[in-house]
DNA sequence: AACCTACTTTATAATGATTCTAAAGTAGTG
DNA sequence: CACTACTTTAGAATCATTATAAAGTAGGTT
């Protein structure tokens, strides 16, 4: 549960105006009590349905990039058309349920910790992502 | 080190019909000493150098689909504009440089056993990836 | 409150990967 | 050799994402 007032500074500290439309775009993301996961065309769906403002894409695409680069939001890794995004930004891991195209997130103890033992010389790690793909059985 | 005859077969056994274009997609792909990591348009940059033939890219596209579907290619699954494969279809993971754009395939023991302690009730586990994105120093 | 300037929004165009289409070509069987 | 179903191909279509440039707005300054 997250008020006007965090949503200003979440959007200055990412270097961002506090627009109308991106106050909208926060209460989306933000104001809600589970992470939420989606793609770019679920928030442009949810945003007209919810919100007053007609918001362009190219806003929402702006918008969540730089809470992308701010580490607002987190983009997940999946082989598909769309990109991804979760407002969990801990680390954490995913299932992804290939007959629906839905997220779910996992607790870090249900995956156990990741020891790499290998090292590339002179690279150093940004993230460790787990993606367990499942299906629904039928 | 594959001839054709196994290409023949990788082919057959896939639903394709053995043609002149099918063979030097798998010379490109399977003909090698180590195992290739490959986007569609790097495939079909090779194959424009080293083969003689024009390859129409839907052909490549229909070809690797195939062949993915039948398990003989991997995807992986980074987010990225484009799709990544792998010849290497055996369980593994992968480092993802972000520099480069490139992949390097782990070995099981690099990473230690995934233990999973959530299931999910009417759903199959279809794979367990992970991902471990490195970047240059510098 | 009017003013100014840099940042925003927006519709639209551009891009790039992938898929589709339909006409011309080919494999494989008889 | 003939026939049919499968292929190849160029080009069009689609879809997500990014770029563009004109009109709008935030926020500081008078």
């Amino acid at each position: 549960m997250e008020n006007k007032d965090t949503f200003v500074k979440k959007l200055r500290s990412s270097g961002l105006r506090p627009t109308r439309q991106r106050i909208e775009i926060c209460k989306a993301l933000y104001d809600r009590k589970k992470t939420f996961h989606f793609t770019i065309s679920d928030l442009a769906k949810i945003l007209k349905s919810k919100s007053n403002e007609k918001i362009s894409l190219a806003t929402i695409y702006n918008t969540v990039s730089a809470f992308k680069n701010r580490n607002y939001l987190k983009e997940i890794s999946i082989n598909s058309n769309k990109s991804y995004f979760d407002t969990n930004v801990s680390n954490h891991h995913h299932f992804f349920n290939e007959s629906t195209d839905e997220l779910i997130d996992l607790k870090n103890e249900d995956v156990g910790n990741i020891k790499l033992k290998k090292k590339i010389p002179g690279k150093k790690i940004k993230s460790v992502e787990v993606l367990i793909k499942i299906q629904n059985n039928n």
